[in-house]
DNA sequence: CGCTTTTTGCGACTCAGTCGCAAGAAGAAG
DNA sequence: CTTCTTCTTGCGACTGAGTCGCAAAAAGCG
């Protein structure tokens, strides 16, 4: 399940710079690898990674800039049900949250974006008065081809 | 924020029991502390609370426990958007899902049940062909109080 | 260029969770 | 109630994610 790339690569620097954040090596590094994944990477992914570009890029550095990030609101993290151990996963946050679902047999991610989820977001901020600023929905089980 | 307390105590126990599953004292001590919880407890205050009744449990212990009751679907684990750490929390699972919402400022938890949560994860089973074993929706932000 | 502020790499650290193992307890069968 | 097998436990060592304080380095402004 490829990551929707609906948007200019290097638009991450862009929103960065629009808010009058430094821009550094190491962060273009790591800033070109979340842009360009085709798949969720975790942290250590993002290290190895940015490492290629920017031989010299430290494990804190990506921590800090993925914290970064997160505040800025333009990634989101996400537990994948914890299919390979207990980290984290990161995704550019574009436009619409999606569903990730997670094969607990295969490991296949499979992401879903639904209407019904919005409206359930709108629900919840009506009904609850409660200001949503993330909402992670995340789903395991078995996948069309391993449900037997 | 309290727990639905809708069932019978020690009922966690007879759940095992009926699975065949074989009853000790370490078990009995961490079944008793779930299923006398007031809020969402991480593992080490588990184990905490599971040593004022057997002084001997051990950490290991607890997460083994948390770890057959997660395959038996008896709990359910949570993030709560990390508001403490990158720990878990645990809570029994009963009936019907909820929402979990964290108030970024003041740390709060409120549970919410809704119907259009369910018939969005039956969406989700029919149109993506997908079975649900586990869906877990959390959601960040700022509730009532909070948000100015 | 020079100065202030932010960011970085480093190393040490904390904390959640895991694992192998030998000893101990559960419970079925006699 | 004893025996036997199987499962569970405590222990201690370990892993891996993430954090922190610090001094050195880089950003970017005038």
């Amino acid at each position: 399940m490829p990551l929707p790339q609906t948007e200019i690569p290097g638009r991450l620097q862009t929103q960065l710079a629009e808010r009058g954040i430094r821009m550094t090596g190491p962060r273009r590094a790591i800033l070109s690898v979340i842009e360009t994944a085709t798949r969720h990477l975790d942290a250590s992914q993002i290290l190895r990674k940015a490492r290629t570009v920017d031989a010299s890029v430290d494990r804190s550095t990506v921590y800090r800039t993925l914290d970064l990030l997160k505040r800025q609101g333009l990634i989101d993290e996400l537990d994948l049900m914890h299919l390979n151990g207990e980290g984290h996963y990161y995704e550019r946050k574009l436009g619409r949250d999606h569903i990730h679902m997670a094969c607990l047999r295969c490991g296949k991610i499979t992401e879903f974006v639904s209407r019904t989820f919005e409206s359930l977001k709108k629900q919840l901020e009506r009904d609850c008065h409660f200001h949503i600023l993330v909402a992670r929905l995340e789903v395991g089980g078995y996948c069309s081809a391993c449900r037997r």
